[in-house]
RNA sequence: CGGGGCGUAGCGCAGCCUGGUAGCGCGCAUGCUUUGGGAGCAUGAUGUCGCAGGUUCAAAUCCUGCCGCCCCGACCA
């Protein structure tokens, strides 16, 4: 293409209200502008790119035996009814009505739809499995969209599922997946790395998010240094600590402490004089209405998902003042565990405590030697907390190290949850309706374009890598009022699109600088620069993007080494 | 939804406190010079000051309501 003529409005200031590295790109390289909040308009530039992520996708995702298709955007409320999502999904949910008045949602996700398709055209194991996947923009009314299209409401993405006749099969699904997955990424030139997920309130199966590192990520993981374990934080699971023996010669007595207007953790560290790891949080949550009481060591955080797990509800929130006066008979900040109306589980950072500071049940009073056993009873333990740097890794035992990520894609065993809600059944062998077992794979596509420039790019703009840069090459000629290297440079031009380069001509009467600058923040990985200086000798200048080196080549040579280099960044060494 | 901030030219902002001709930088247009890392000079165009009310002789400026956007928090297959 020639730049003169392509829409593309680069700008020199950084909006103020762009935060992250990728965002400012986006909008300077004119690859993206806003249209309203967390709704996106992609420019040309932008574009090509989602278009070279979706190519990737699709083909790693045909290669690994899924067929594409492409479902509605609207979709029918009775579907969501079905599968109890209409009223559990909630605000993230954009709900429409039409002219009759009936109900309909802009899908943020088709596993209603699919399954629908499948029950309806799927009868028997002969035509199991089957994946289908779609890309399509979705739409989720985020309750705050941010960092440009990392986390925007209208977005477009790669889902698909797969539908098996039994566990043992999804299995082999799930893991054509997760290989397709690592497959991408990689050809997407990123730094990632898979990690055991939480499977939220579908429970009972695993999943694997595919993070892209990046300081400026949302999400948090960790990972072992030794073994291969790595996990979403919410995920990474504790292993319950060895009990030591109960030596009750070491129970001081209970006494009842009082603390006037002392109520966090911090607090009763300070106003007693012992370490918050002597002390045991009361944590009153509703878990589906239901009250209940939850202990952990001091110094340590409840884990949400994980306690959502171990309760099995769908509703989890911290108890509002009026529950936990029902509970305490008494203000926010003096639960304990003695005498209170509800459940208790604690955290298994309880296990060899002795003698720990309490919440007395009681305006302004603590409780200090309390002990589990002689004092009150928990009804169960388990691993309710949030890992840290201080735990070891839970499979192997070696230390840990944490690292932000930005959540690429997402592989999901769903088992039965949608097939049971909307009866997509299939006949077996011996003639037996069954369950269809299924699966879930997501990829963000815009997010992934994002997590790139958030891994490639310096000073001077983006470094795209080879496989999905929206152009590979852009020529600049120093100055187009020159007839010799503008009658060079278009030469060049015609002889690398000729060879299937996707290739920029700046044939702009601007000076060397503004393109030179302009190069560099679009970030094309080659750069050929057409000038007196070089072309006296019959020569042209190849430069690099990433590396800043220069390589001065012969005009009559440029076109087979630029191809060749492209090749090579394109990953089709031959 | 709670807290905070912002809305003035295409973009970034000043002006508002203390009411009286709407400004600056970048960009844009034209001309001359310049031409290997965001050129110089000259001339010029561009505003319902977010919207609606109110106060006032007079409102970008003061008051009220609304809308939009951003940040922090809560929330999030």
């Amino acid at each position: 293409m020639r730049y003169s003529e392509m829409f593309l409005p680069t700008t020199r200031e950084i909006p103020s209200d762009a935060e992250t590295v990728s965002h400012q790109l986006m909008l300077r390289a004119g690859m993206i502008r806003k249209l309203t909040s967390g709704i996106y308009s992609y420019l040309p530039l932008g574009y090509r790119v989602i278009k070279k992520v979706e190519r990737i996708v699709r083909e790693e995702m045909n290669r690994a035996g899924a067929e594409e298709v492409f479902l509605p955007a609207v979709q029918p409320s009775e579907l969501w009814k079905e599968s109890g999502r209409w009223d559990f999904y909630g605000k993230e949910l954009l709900r429409l009505k039409d002219r009759h008045n009936r109900e309909y949602c802009f899908g943020p996700t088709h596993e209603e739809v699919m399954t629908d398709l499948v029950r309806n055209e799927i009868q028997t194991y002969r035509q199991l499995p089957k994946n289908l996947y779609q890309i399509q923009t979705k739409f989720r009314d985020e309750i705050r969209p941010r960092f440009g299209i990392m986390r925007c409401r209208e977005f477009g993405m790669k889902d698909a599922y797969s539908y098996d006749v039994d566990e043992e099969s999804a299995i082999v699904s799930y893991q054509k997946m997760f290989e397709a997955y690592k497959r991408i990424f990689s050809r997407c030139g990123l730094r990632f790395r898979p990690v055991e997920a939480d499977s939220g309130n579908i429970g009972g199966s695993y999943s694997h998010e595919f993070m892209v590192y990046a300081d400026s990520g949302e999400d948090a993981m960790m990972f072992c240094t030794s073994c291969d374990y790595a996990a979403n934080l919410e995920k990474a699971e504790i292993s319950e600590p060895e009990k030591a023996p109960v030596d009750e010669s070491v129970f001081l007595p209970l006494e009842e402490v009082h603390t006037p207007d002392v109520r966090t953790i911090e607090e009763v560290s300070g106003f007693l004089g012992v370490t918050p790891q002597c002390i045991v949080k009361t944590l009153i949550f509703t878990a589906d209405e239901r009250p209940v009481a939850v202990l952990i060591r001091g110094d340590e955080e409840i884990n949400e998902a994980k306690l959502r797990n171990f309760l099995g509800c769908d509703n989890l929130e911290l108890a509002m003042d009026d529950i936990i006066k029902e509970v305490t008979d008494s203000p926010r900040g003096f639960a304990g565990p003695i005498g209170i109306k509800c459940e208790i589980i604690a955290d298994y950072s309880l296990i060899n405590m002795n003698n720990f500071v309490i919440g007395a049940n009681k305006e302004d009073h603590h409780i200090i030697n309390c002990n589990i056993g002689r004092d009150f009873s928990v009804a169960n333990f388990s691993d309710l907390r949030m890992i840290t740097e201080k735990d070891r890794c839970p499979r192997c035992g070696s230390p840990i190290s944490f690292a932000r990520g930005i959540e690429v894609g997402h592989v999901f065993k769903l088992g039965t949850k949608y097939s049971k809600a909307m009866n997509a059944t299939y006949l077996d062998r011996d003639g037996k309706d069954k369950l269809m077992v299924m699966g879930c794979y997501g990829i963000g596509i815009g997010r992934t374009s994002a997590a790139c420039i958030e891994q490639n790019n310096d000073k001077d703009g983006i470094v795209w890598p080879m496989p999905i840069a929206p152009f590979h090459v852009i020529i600049t000629p120093v100055n187009v009022k020159d007839e010799d290297i503008l009658k060079t440079s278009d030469e060049i031009y015609r002889s690398l699109e000729a060879e299937g380069i996707e290739v920029v001509l700046d044939d702009r009467d601007e000076r060397a600088g503004v393109k030179f600058i302009d190069a560099d923040l679009i970030g094309i990985p080659l750069r050929i620069t057409v000038g007196k200086k070089n072309l006296v000798d019959g020569n042209v200048e190849v430069r690099f993007r990433r590396s800043g080196e220069v390589e001065i080549v012969p005009v009559e040579e440029v076109r087979d080494y630029v191809v060749a280099k492209v090749r090579e960044g394109l990953g089709e060494t031959d």
